[in-house]
DNA sequence: CTGAAAGCGCTTACAG
DNA sequence: CTGAAAGCGCTTACAG
């Protein structure tokens, strides 16, 4: 590769023209300009990325931290959430570097990223690699919230307590009561959340809550969520009465039809279905479709983008955000 | 950020020893080990990757150019590709730096990005693009074909015309004649390839092809893939008779079989689907489970990563690679 | 086993 | 409008 030495040799100018002949920083003639052009493209130069890096001290690089499980189905979720940060961030002149790796546990090992700043998702309870990130000042924004809740820290997350909740007030209005709950599970933070902010809509209108029966998919049971849901009707449809039924995910409702069809229970007319969706096509193309929860999660990608570009303009940005989800009442639920 | 410099100079030692303490590229005495690793943890040190980049010249990092459509929907193939490409990736040690630009026109701004290598999706007719890593000497691999076929240049692909043929036959095997064949946008060679696979096999087995009745896809007509099934059964039901149907993905099967379901038409009794599948998972919870040709896009992916870290290290490499697909009989077919 | 120095390919004050 | 030179933070022969 030509470098922007033998572009200026040849040229018969020095670097500093070349460089800004490229950059446009500062004007230099038409004549020069055009005879610095003609021969760079002579000499098939291109500016090497990485040596103005160094020289600006800036990659206009984000990093994305987001680790695939080794059984390698990235969820809809995780792809919407892509979408949304590389539109936000590629809006703004932002490329992104993909970072899977499950964990750098070796700090000798741990070297800076060529990156300007980084979006992490996930992040574990104590997350070592928050103040790492700190201590190497780079911006970071969270998606979804640190474990010990800190103010100085940012981040986007949906509100998994209150969607419960709405979805759980929801239910109970159209005249539900025994409900099945199948979980995401039982070790995530997200099911927590999700079982308080249901036993919250029970308590608020005074209804026991021993009326729901909560499951968790569970790997070494379940071979796909879509199993997960279909063995659950099967299993419960005749031990507890339900008249409605909470799914994780709309991968999970599938199955939950699969197991109506088969056992002649007819949706909604004998049993709504609300599912906590993540994947909206999915929703809409299921028959009938499905009433589901929004979760918004390319919102949720390119807000972290929005926060974190701002936080790399200014450092001493701060914001916490809860992004919304909506319920969404389609055709799988119906009043008693 | 604390540099090699300043740990240098608080260690009593010298840059050169710092480097090799990191690196491990030439052996340090336990005592000075010791020595400089405390400093740099005190100093929080952390070696710069850029310059680093720039000493060595490597980057440790894949380009990974995959234009998103605007309306944004990355495809299940698309998503299922880059697992392929990170898992091969990481495995080596490269990170992935997405560039999901539409197209760089102008040959002023293009600056050459911080990477040892690019996988670049979907070619265009006479891709000025390659001709431009060529000329920078930037190993590539494309997923998919180069227009015009070059022996040069290395790629993966599926043959599509191998596939469709495949699917013909099998069709044909089972005692179909009337088709009909819900094929991708007309303006996309894949629509062609299939065409002429599918023809071939109506050929081959002496069977008038005009049997077949081909839709194409139509961004105008059509609000989403499921649409473009649904209403294309809708549509053709009564104007053409079919025993079979051909479907572009299983999305557009999704539409398929709630047309049937209103129709009372009964799957496969009464109609065989076959769909050219992009999505394994969203096939196998479908009910009827679907026939469909899996495209192996995770496949694509890691061949293409393999190939190019191959590349990487021998510039000299060159490999073109036909991956199969295959044809998987689920529930949704049947012999007349 | 360790150091001094040149080099990787840019940018950017400072001068003119 | 342009040039000379220092600097960005590393690595790596070359010496010892």
């Amino acid at each position: 590769m030509a470098t922007i030495d033998d572009v200026a040799k040849l040229a018969g100018v020095s670097k500093g023209t070349v460089s800004s002949v490229f950059s446009k920083k500062r004007p230099i003639s038409q004549p020069v300009t055009d005879r610095v052009l003609s021969v760079a493209k002579e000499l098939g130069y291109f500016p090497n990325h990485i040596a103005r890096s160094l020289a600006i001290k800036k990659t206009m690089i984000v990093g994305l931290k987001m680790p695939i499980s080794k059984e390698g189905s990235t969820t809809q979720f995780e792809i919407q959430m892509l979408n949304g940060v590389i539109k936000e961030c590629t809006k703004h002149g932002y490329r992104i570097l993909l970072d899977t790796l499950p964990e750098h546990e070796d700090l000798t090992q741990f070297s800076s990223d060529p990156v300007d700043g980084v979006i992490m998702l996930n992040p574990r309870k104590h997350d070592q690699r928050i103040e790492r990130f700190e201590q190497m000042r780079i911006p970071l924004v969270l998606v979804g919230r640190p474990d010990p809740l800190e103010s100085s820290i940012s981040y986007v997350d949906n509100d998994n307590e209150q969607l419960a909740y709405e979805v759980g007030s929801y239910l109970l209005e159209q005249g539900h009561r025994s409900i099945l709950f199948l979980n995401a599970s039982a070790n995530m933070t997200v099911s927590v959340d999700r079982v308080n902010g249901l036993k919250k809509a029970y308590e608020e209108q005074g209804i026991p809550y021993d009326n729901v029966h909560v499951m968790n998919f569970d790997r070494q049971q379940h071979a796909t969520p879509m199993d997960y849901g279909y063995m659950s009707i099967m299993q419960m449809h005749e031990q507890v009465p339900f008249t409605a039924v909470v799914s994780d995910t709309d991968r999970v409702a599938l199955g939950i039809l699969r197991a109506t069809r088969e056992l002649g229970i007819h949706v909604p007319r004998d049993l709504s279905i609300v599912a906590l969706s993540n994947d909206v096509r999915l929703a809409e193309e299921m028959s009938p479709k499905l009433t589901s929860v929004e979760l918004s999660a390319e919102t949720l990608g390119a807000e972290a983008g929005r926060i974190l570009i701002q936080k790399m303009k200014d450092p001493s940005t701060v914001e916490q955000l809860i992004v919304d989800a909506q319920l969404i009442v389609r055709e799988s639920t119906r009043s008693l």
